[in-house]
This record gives C-alpha cells, structure tokens and sequence, in this order.
DNA sequence: GGTAGTTTGTGAAGGATTTCACAAGCCCAC
DNA sequence: GTGGGCTTGTGAAATCCTTCACAAACTACC
C-alpha cells in the first residue's frame, strides 16, 4: 500500500472521535465540512484523508456515520483488541493504568510493571503492579504487541531492548530519550517538556 | 519573522536535550553531523534549522557546545522562567505536577487546581491542591502565561474559557477533545489515545 | 605560507502534504 | 422523469518541508 502521512492518521483518529458522538446523538449522516469545522481543518482534507482508504461518502447526502465508525475502525485496527502492558508503575504509569481513554479504544492493560520491590503488588482498579522480572513470561503468555514505557531515562533503553526481545513490536515512550529500536519495532516519543517548549517558543515569537 | 514549521522547534527541543549532555561530558563542540545521528535526521536538517535563526557555527569545526546551548535556550524562549499553572488534580495533573522535567525546562508550577473538595488541600511536592475557585486570583497574581489541563472532557471547554478570560496565552490540553480558543491564545492537545492508535495503525498496516 | 581535510551555510532541487476547483452522482420536490 | 441544490471524489496547482550539493571558511600540519 502506498504510505500515508502520520498527520493524515492522527486526524483520522480525530474523526473517529466526532463520528462517535454524532451516533451518540443518534445523528445518521454527516458531511465532510461538519467534520472538518470541528477537526480544525478543510472539506477537501477530510475528503483527501479517507479517499487514500476507499470511497465511503454518498455524493449530495455525505457519510452514514454508523458505516463510517466501523471503516475508521478498521482502517485504525481497532476492529480487534490490543493486548497492552504499562512498564514502569511511577506517576505516569499509575496514571495511565487508570486511564479510561485506553481501554474505550480497545487497548486492553494486561499488566503493569516496576522494578521497585515497594511498588510491586499495589492495586490499581483492576490490575497489581507486577515484578518486572514477570514480563518475559507474561508477554509470552499474554502476547500484548504494543507497551507503553514510562520508566526514567537512565533504564528506558535497556528496557526498551528487553522489550523487543520479549516479542513487543510497537513502543510509547514516555521517558524524555530518544530510543533505538530495530526497524521492525515502532516506536512512538512523548515528551512533555518539549511539548511546553513548543508552547514557550509560539508565546515568545508571537507579537 | 518568518514563519517556523513545528518540526524544526520539535527539533530545536531535542538538541538541546543532546547538547545538555555533551557539556555534562566536558565535551566542547559538536558536529551538525553527531547532533544528527543521535535524533535520527540529517546533517543538512540540523544546519537548515539553526539557519533559521542565525549562524552559530564553525566552518571547519563544528559548534561550540556552551554557545549553541545558550543560543537554542534563547532561540526557545527558555532564558527566563515560565510560571505554569496546573488544572485538574485527577491522575495525570497530580503526575504532571510532580514530574522532574518541567522544572529542569524553566516551567515552574506556581499552582494546581481542582473542583473537587475532596482534592483540595492534598499536598503535592512543595505544593497543596488549591480550589478552582481561586484560580482567578492567583493567576491575576502570578502571572503564569501557560496552563496545563488536565480535567475531564465535559468540563474541558468550560474551564479553557475561564483560563482564557483570567489571561493564559497558552494551554497544553490532556483532555481528549479539541478546545476552541481565540487566536490569541496559543493551543496544544496530547492525546495518549491517539498515540496508541497511530501505533495500532502502524502495526495493522506493516507487513 | 601552502595544502589537505573538515564542516558550515545556503540556494536549488526534490518530495510530501494541503488546497483548489470542478465533474459526477445523489436526493427531493414537483 | 426532470431540474435544483448538495456533497463527494480527485486530478492539478500551490504550498510546505527535506535533501542535495557545493562554495566558503576554518584547523592542523608540514
């Protein structure tokens, strides 16, 4: 298949998330403006977007929403559930192991994990932070491809590699690092801070 | 000024994080070439974006360490501090409030804020959750110019427009949702749910 | 001082993404 | 079934971003 930018991904997401609340509203129909006006962006992007994965709209009526849910969906993998493990139970892990977002979009936290002997066996909603000496067999077990890393910068490489040796195949990284993993492991950076220096940078080159 | 793409600050943001470490190491000067390698572009990317902003370098040599860090802080606005208010004392803001990064960047949180009494006066690294109803006040005060908020979707918009009307330039928005705010006011969101789901994306369509 | 070896800064080329603009298709009313 | 009013899907144009490639400038060494 031809490439498709991240940007284009990242706004079908967005998408998806209106469309939901149009069904919520039991709204049946909707067109590429109303989307685009509510996504910040055009009729033409929105158009463009989902014309890389097919045709789905009816000219003069717009797109049947229920239809279109199920498309993105599909388009996205989130037809299916994706196993997913939380590595590092600090603030950022414990919080996202409580987040409902994640578990709504059908990424289902099998298990949570920190090196700390004081942190293993804390409850967090339905889970226990586990032993990280567990993952290589809970991933073997459990088979979740994607893991979220929130552990500090000093281990998030050596725990990177453990992962990937483990079998994950696609990595959201919390630490402020840029890892290195085998091109056959996706890998996605957040980094708070910068995302506050992008702030200050706008603030301070805007008159 | 011209206009910068959010790249080349993203871009801007990591060196520096790699420059940091080449002065912790007493190393004094640097090659487009290293800082290019470590953050996975080309060499021509990083002169490209420091060009933007002036000449920095060394024909022949390369750039001095101390100097860029100097130049790129100041290229980011991070030469003075920024009082950040927190909103939202659930999960992720009481994370946020205590995460390292912020205050290594110069983002001092001079307050975080919840609705909910119960929340109210739980203590935080050097900081006690305020109520929201003071937020107001202690922004009148202190003048923070960035918000971080990290309440629930329902309640997301509403409190953007107070921060907006008590004088926040800019937000970094957690909530799931896009904000609507005046062109004035500078807005990010992070959506942890969209990650994952550009990382299903990625697995669902990689052979 | 001159030469060899680096590395920057930057126009120009190339590639990617967004926007434009319009034909084609659909619904509805009559 | 025909015309009017919408809205999609999509090539073409425009814009934005990255890569190329090379002159200019520097150090080191003889």
């Amino acid at each position: 298949m031809k490439h498709i930018a991240e940007s284009t991904v990242r706004r079908l997401s967005l998408y998806l998330r209106f469309l939901e609340e149009f069904d919520a509203r039991a709204q049946a129909t909707v067109s590429s403006g109303e989307l685009a006006r509510l996504g910040g962006t055009t009729s033409a992007q929105v158009r463009k977007d989902l014309s890389f994965f097919g045709s789905f709209g009816k000219r003069g009526l717009g797109y049947a929403v229920k239809a279109l849910i199920e498309s993105i969906r599909e388009i996205l993998g989130l037809d299916h559930p994706w196993p997913t493990v939380i590595v590092g139970a600090g603030k950022i892990g414990a919080a996202l192991a409580q987040h409902r977002g994640f578990a709504a979009r059908g990424f289902t936290v099998v298990g949570i994990y920190d090196a700390d002997p004081a942190k293993v066996g804390t409850p967090l909603d339905r889970l226990t932070v586990r032993a990280d000496s567990d993952l290589e067999r809970d991933i073997a077990r459990l088979k979740p491809r994607i893991a979220v890393l929130c552990v500090p910068v000093g281990v998030a490489q050596p725990m990177a590699d453990r992962l990937v040796k483990a079998g994950i195949k696609a990595i959201l990284n919390f630490a402020p690092v840029p890892l290195a993993v085998p091109g056959s492991v996706t890998l996605r950076t957040v980094d708070m801070a910068t995302e506050l220096e992008i702030l200050a940078f706008t603030l301070t080159n805007t008159p």
